[in-house]
Order: C-alpha cells, then sequence, then structure tokens
DNA sequence: CTCCGTGCAAACCTTTTGCAAGGTC
DNA sequence: GACCTTGCAAAAGGTTTGCACGGAG
C-alpha cells in the first residue's frame, strides 16, 4: 500500500501517467486531507461540501476524481453497508484501521489491529499479487437492538440508546 | 453468528416473526445450499439461474427475498469491489471465510483465518454488541498486472496470466 | 499546440415501491 | 379470514457517458 500523498506528490503521480493536476483535483484532495481523522464521505456527501465552501465542482466530477483517486491508491473506497460508498484517505501506517458498523443505527466505530494488516500481507505473499488494501468490517447491532426483536420488530428509525457514548 | 438453516428452520424462523413460507423463498434458499463451495451469487445471477432452471420468480421477488434472508442472518451479503453485491450462505462455523479481491480482472480466492473471527468477537465484546458478521476483504493486482503499469496503462480487459491457476 | 479534464444533460443500471391479485397461517 | 407475499410496471436512486468548451503540460 501507498504512502499518502501531498498536493504536489499527487500532480507528479498523474503527470507520470499522463494526466493533469487541476484546481479540482487539488480541491478535493485537500477535502480528503483536512478531514477529521474518522470520518469519511460519500461522493454525494463531498459534493454538497464542496459546494457549501463556494467550490463548485460538478458532480460528474466529482464521481470522476473519486474515482481516479481510488485507482491510483489516494482514496481508500468503504462498504459500510449504508447504501452509499464511502470514501477516505489511503493510509498504510499508523492510521490504517477497520470498522464496525451496526446494522440498526449505521453508525460506525474504527478500531485498529496491527496483526490484520499482517494476515493480509502474509496472504498477498503466498497468492503473488500486491496488496491495495484490507480492510475488515463487522456488522453488528447493539444488544439492546436484539432484546427488543432486531431485525424485524424494530420501528426503521428506531436509534441505538448506545449511540453518542 | 448463526447457524445455516433447512427449509425447514427457515420456516420456523419466519413464523416466528409473523412472516410466511412459500415456494419462492424455499427454492431461492435450496439455489444457495446447492452452491459449489467459494461461489457467490449476485441478485441478477440468481435471478438469471432461476429462469434457466424453469422456476420463474420476479426480479423484484428475488431482491425482497435476498434482503430478507441477510436481515434474518440466512446470507452473507458479500461487497467485492465488483459493482454489484454477492450473497452466500452466512457460514458461522468452519466454513468461515474471507475474499482476497483482485481488481483488475474480479477473480476472488477465499481463505480462512480463525485469528480474524477471534479478533472480531473480541472487538464486539468491547463495544458491546451482537456480531452477525465480519469480512476481511483485500483489495489486490497480481504482480504482472503492475509491471505492466497498472492500473492506467493497461486495456480494460486485460486478464491476469494467473487466472485459472 | 495537443490532448486531457470539466460541466451539462441525457442515458444507464440496479434497486425499490405502489397496487391488485393470490397464497399462507 | 386476516394479512403477508408476489408480479408487474413505474419510480427512484446512484453512477456513467457523449460532447463541446476550456485548461494544463
Amino acid at each position: 500500500m501507498r504512502e499518502v500523498l501531498t498536493a504536489n506528490s499527487l500532480k507528479l503521480a498523474l503527470n507520470r501517467r499522463n494526466l493533469r493536476m487541476t484546481p479540482q483535483r487539488e480541491t478535493i484532495l485537500q477535502v480528503f486531507q483536512e478531514l477529521p481523522p474518522g470520518e469519511h464521505l460519500s461522493v454525494e456527501e463531498l459534493h454538497d461540501w464542496l459546494e457549501e465552501q463556494g467550490k463548485n465542482i460538478s458532480l460528474s466530477t466529482v464521481y470522476r476524481t473519486v474515482k481516479l483517486m481510488v485507482r491510483i491508491g489516494v482514496l481508500r473506497e468503504l462498504e459500510l453497508a449504508e447504501g452509499h460508498k464511502h470514501y477516505e484517505l489511503n493510509y498504510s501506517g499508523l492510521k490504517h484501521h477497520h470498522h464496525l458498523v451496526c446494522l440498526q443505527c449505521h453508525q460506525t466505530i474504527e478500531f485498529k489491529d496491527s496483526s490484520i494488516l499482517k494476515i493480509s500481507q502474509q496472504q498477498a505473499r503466498d497468492e503473488n499479487v500486491e496488496l491495495l488494501d484490507c480492510q475488515l468490517t463487522l456488522h453488528a447491532v447493539c444488544l439492546e437492538a436484539v432484546r427488543q426483536g432486531w431485525p424485524l420488530l424494530l420501528p426503521r428509525n428506531w436509534s441505538c440508546p448506545r449511540y453518542g457514548d
């Protein structure tokens, strides 16, 4: 997995592939760099956020840019069972982490575990592939929701009492 | 995580929740039960397969059934970075496994690692939630693809030479 | 100056939903 | 008999694409 890029090294990475640095790409990179740790954005959230900041970038460009950044390893695509894909910077080092998602209220908790990366790297070596990302995703519901009859006896918008702890 | 259900215990699980067993639900369960180990289906593949077998079930019903089976824990939803979600029976025991996906050719390899389940169970205990599923997904590309300039210098339909090993 | 990237609108595709008819408990 | 489930068609997302214009290398 690669190191996180600065605007400048993103430019270099792009130019190496005959691609161009643009204000839009730099702006989007910056949004992710300034995102609080543990936050991740869907394309739509990213687009909305850009609009709020007065940086109007068309939705198609946001889609294209995010997809490109995933392909060159700058962003990590998260599938957190929320219907939308979410994106965050692809950290390879200490900040590498995994997610626990509540299927009832969609709150997500990050956690770290160094052995997962080791297991993944070993697996990648065994299979002779280059590892780009490894994500352990836990699907769970809080015990209170289970007691109340999850998954079918619970109102659609019931929120876990533990939310916000 | 729950044990795999037979048609009969699926009926019981449904009735317990005021839901009904139907021929469609039984047929779909059967397809998954007869699926070779390591195979998983998207909704569309499942629907096509049913049609080939002369068991016509409407696409909406397939969607509804699969979603229901995920909710009651019978199926496991896999996000293998292929655009479609894939489904397989949710095994909790020895057959529990994880996936390595090649982002270039989409071939997926299953692997097992008992420590992942332990890590996940511990994490669930720490967070006081009921664990429903844990999936470690590795995104990778084969070394040959990297050598040839993945991700941007490779034709869209380039196929890994290691495919089919 | 070449060719890549953007914005817009339309197209696409997967997934969901409203409703009437049929089936299960 | 009550009410859950199905099938159909329409709607509703989210994501992609064609094209002309503007901008980066």
